[in-house]
DNA sequence: AACAGTAGCTTATGGCGTAAGGAGTTGAAC
DNA sequence: GTTCAACTCCTTACGCCATAAGCTACTGTT
């Protein structure tokens, strides 16, 4: 994983990315192409939805669609560029819909329609999202929030740092919650045995972390971590929205 | 990667994290340690800052300490644990002293001291963060946040939500910053032979994202984008601090 | 009919994490 | 002082992984 896309592939994932339906030239000899760039993404985003992004090889990919990997390779460069386009097209889920509404309303909206995409894909917080050009999803997402904030007539640093912030957030703040969906909740008992090990091991906790205690403390033991998780993001999205306000 | 160390693991990697030097026991027959987990984590984060996270595995671990990769497996239980262990290993470098001044000027040294962090270690901010409890100097790391915030006397909700996005935020930004350093700044004429492909397939994108396009025309083409991003991070911060104020 | 270009296959290479088991070393028990 | 059990570190091996190289069979063009 992690792989760094060279430099040298810009133009050719750039033409992946915002590729039309009519790029595929069916003028040239050979035998017929079997699959396609778009059906390669929609097996990869299959398999990385039902294994993680651990289970996501060439190989599975390739046995989801009854070939071997070696034939994704000519639609594909490699994994890396499979994973940018993987990126990119689950965020065409996102309704384009512009719902009227007080601008407020509207990035909310936003947020949540983006964390119930990161949470459907968990994959999808914890790749890279560097890339030499934005897809055509992901500046339509982009697009959509600075929709939403338009009314504010923000200048310009303001804007970047907004939206850019917003984004980071949501990202933050699915990948948590999307950990945590994996781990699974600790019931009571589980949780006691890790207190007492913590206990056991930093028996000077509260002395040494006061103030992280008193915050644990004053929320308490909440079974339902999901809500608690989904109402502290919407908490933090509102403080960065009552300072552009 | 992305291993979820299970349930099962949970005390024990606690006991690692929170170790002490006393718990090194030497009263047990059998040869004496070569190694210890201190040493193995020290070894461990300079493979991954010299060679990325995709760099860094159990051999090239191994032969920096003149060992096998097996003998890692003495005092660690698996890769993933030793990433947990390495996570909480480089927050110790922040500095722990609290400088008096301002609340919001304190909120800004935090945020720089992490982020100096992240560029020093650009993996960290890839590696997933979900673990069964922080580990001590992560802890320290939010206690120091807490402190810096505590003058606000926020609510405890608030300041949950402050908190996390604040974390969320630099998180955030680092890996954009840190990308973009390994990436590489793309030169003039790289950067034109990208906006051309990009022309070349999507010729409606200034009709499809005109907002986006007003934002990329307002600020222009920087060439010091490390300044720009860090610029962008400290409104984004100053935003969710104004909302806090 | 010949040909050239292509799709998807088999095979191979050099990585990876780590399970299994063996050899040698040591402190404690007698 | 000998025995033993526990321990560290090693070698070997397994089943994965991405992907390079080269092959075969198919097909549109000439």
């Amino acid at each position: 994983m992690s792989v760094i896309p060279g430099q040298g592939d810009a133009e050719r994932i750039i033409r992946l990315l915002w590729r039309t339906d009519d790029d595929v030239v069916p003028t040239a000899p050979g035998p017929r192409r079997a699959l396609s760039v778009g059906l390669i993404i929609e097996a990869a985003v299959a398999v990385a939805d039902e294994t993680g992004m651990a289970g996501l090889s060439m190989r599975a990919v390739g046995d989801r669609l009854g070939r071997t990997s070696m034939a994704l390779y000519t639609y594909v460069a490699d994994k890396a560029e499979l994973v940018d386009l993987m990126y990119d097209h689950v965020h065409a889920e996102l309704g384009r819909d512009r719902p009227a509404g007080p601008w407020r309303d509207r990035v909310h909206t936003w947020a949540a329609d983006l964390t119930a995409m990161y949470l459907r894909h968990p994959w999808v917080p914890e790749v890279s999202y560097a890339r030499a050009v934005l897809g055509p999803h992901e500046q339509a997402v982009l697009e959509d929030l600075l929709a939403a904030l338009e009314p504010l007539a923000l200048p310009p640093e303001t804007l970047r740092g907004a939206a850019g912030s917003l984004h980071h957030l949501v990202r933050g703040f699915a990948r948590t919650l999307a950990d945590a969906e994996r781990l699974g909740e600790p019931d009571t008992e589980t949780w006691q045995r890790r207190a007492d090990a913590l206990a056991a091991s930093a028996p000077d906790f509260a002395e040494r972390f006061p103030l992280s205690v008193r915050l644990s403390r004053a929320t308490g033991w909440d079974p339902d971590w999901r809500a608690r998780i989904e109402a502290t993001m919407r908490t933090g999205i509102d403080l960065l929205l009552d300072g552009l306000a």
